[in-house]
DNA sequence: GAGGATCGGTGCAAAAAATGCAGCGCAAGA
DNA sequence: TCTTGCGCTGCATTTTTTGCACCGATCCTC
């Protein structure tokens, strides 16, 4: 969209932080640039940006313009989408903001399906925690999240929700194996393999493992969760997890256990996208197909 | 703005329903203004308009690309509004709906009382039925709608809900002026003097006479509720208008005496705008207002 | 059914706008 | 103090847009 190409550069500006760095991204003159600037700040009837001796920042208002930039050019991409839809054909992009957990099993799975019906439609999956996600789709960057746990969920509007029990991951050779239910407390007694605190697990256990007054004390912290199920399978540590990051089929060598209820409150899969936002047809359509698959998984 | 020209010219159009009709009110040649369409067509990735051999019209894609420009367009000026809230200056534009019967008190008096405060505000005010005032909202041509018992409600998001009784309006001089309440069927005994059958009023009264099996003959049916209010005064004729439609000191010559709620269902004044839209800060505070100033009436 | 009116579209030259280049003054950091 | 990087501007050049004249097609009227 060349009449569109003002608001590239303010971002532009806006990301590099200065009219001559911008002007480089944009293989265009720093004058060209500074002088577009200019003349859409005098259109507009106000600066956007502050000159700073070190380069430009968005002043409030340019802050203000900058959203709605972001908002405007979505919703040129809803129209796009939906008049490709109305031709017959089925484009368009998806943006992901997920908990690590949905990566190895549960959206690959759904994003092959999706395409096995539309294969003209493309995905991006950025992994983000639970306070990052929220921020994605604020800036749109994300169309959907799903995020295990969410932290503020203010500009998150809830399109489906599913409980997660926390499960304990161990190896079956493991004492604890073949347990229907686990306390918190008899897993204390074994070396314990835990995500970092910006992930919703933690955050459970966390709480859980306060109220009973024994704080946690992990023998490995790290944030990745396949690091904790490959060090589960091969030892007597213990990891935990949420049902929708694991497969049954995949790894025989691991058990998975649930945490009673009683220690450790049942936390939640959240699907939603930014408050008032009207999603693109194929965002839409995926996030039904997901809450789908959840609903079935529950 | 000038690089959202474009816009304006699909609009210019879209309204003259030919290129060459549009030119000339766009001051521009029609062979510029062709190629601007064609350009943004190109650029757009398909046609919006199509082309009959009496001019253009839009096609399916444009019409999604038409509510998109205006609401664009909206958002951009909620953003000068906002922007001009911050520099400390309150400026900007209402554009209002409403029922006839808000016209001759309500609305110059809130106007009033608003411009007091914020002189660089102004107004706009639409005459418009219950069923027109939605689609006022849903084209961005009001930014606020105050109606009478509206007709669908779909795209209509209410802010705030008054009760409005119907009274009926008769001279001092009638036999039934001195009554605390009245029956319909007593009425039915005199000439009657009703709006049309796209208001409110007159929706509620044909209900409630259907239901008793008496339908209603006007004597005088007329789209102004001032003349209805002229007649009443000038014989023994009866007129329904609704409290807010009145004033008590501006003419002693007529009095008002509401009808039992038995027979007519007490209608409602809904105050509202479109849903899931974000109202510019002017529009948004004179709602506020409106809201107070009815909550207080009622 | 002929003729006029109106429609969208196009080639070409003129007008207008955007761009690149070189250079200015200024402030921060080395 | 000198250098570096910044925003900004005058001027020549390039690119884009516009206006004018005109084409073929369709519809309405007489």
């Amino acid at each position: 969209m060349r009449h569109l190409m003002v608001y590239d550069m303010i971002e532009a500006v806006h990301r590099a932080g200065s009219i001559r760095k911008a002007a480089e991204d944009t293989n265009i003159t720093a004058s060209a640039l500074n002088r577009r600037i200019q003349a859409f700040e005098q259109e507009f009837g106000s600066e956007i940006f502050e000159r700073l001796p070190r380069g430009m920042r968005l002043n409030p208002a340019g802050e203000l313009l900058l959203h709605h930039i972001r908002s405007q050019r979505q919703d040129l991409a809803r129209i796009h989408s939906q008049v490709a839809d109305l031709s017959g054909v089925r484009r368009g992009h998806v943006k992901i903001a997920c908990s690590q957990a949905l990566l190895p099993y549960f959206l690959p799975r759904q994003i092959s399906i999706y395409r096995r019906d539309f294969p003209a439609v493309t995905f991006s999956v950025n992994v983000r925690d639970r306070i990052q996600a929220e921020q994605d789709l604020v800036n749109f960057e994300s169309d959907i999240a799903l995020v295990y746990e969410p932290a503020h969920m203010v500009d998150f509007e809830v399109l489906h929700v599913v409980a997660q029990p926390v499960l304990a991951v161990m190896s079956r050779a493991h004492p604890l194996a073949a347990r229907r239910e686990l306390r918190l407390r008899e897993c204390l007694d074994y070396d314990l393999l835990l995500p970092g605190r910006q992930y919703g697990v933690r955050v459970l256990l966390d709480a859980a493992a306060h109220r009973i007054g024994r704080p946690l004390e992990p023998a490995l912290e790290t944030e990745s969760f396949e690091m904790i199920r490959h060090c589960a399978a091969y030892g007597q540590a213990i990891g935990f997890q949420i049902p929708v990051g694991l497969n049954e089929l995949a790894r025989p060598d691991l058990a998975y256990v649930p945490l009673s209820g009683k220690d450790v409150a049942g936390g939640q899969l959240y699907l939603g996208h930014l408050r008032g936002r009207t999603l693109p047809v194929a965002a839409l359509k995926f996030a039904n197909q997901i809450a789908a698959a959840l609903g079935d998984a529950a």
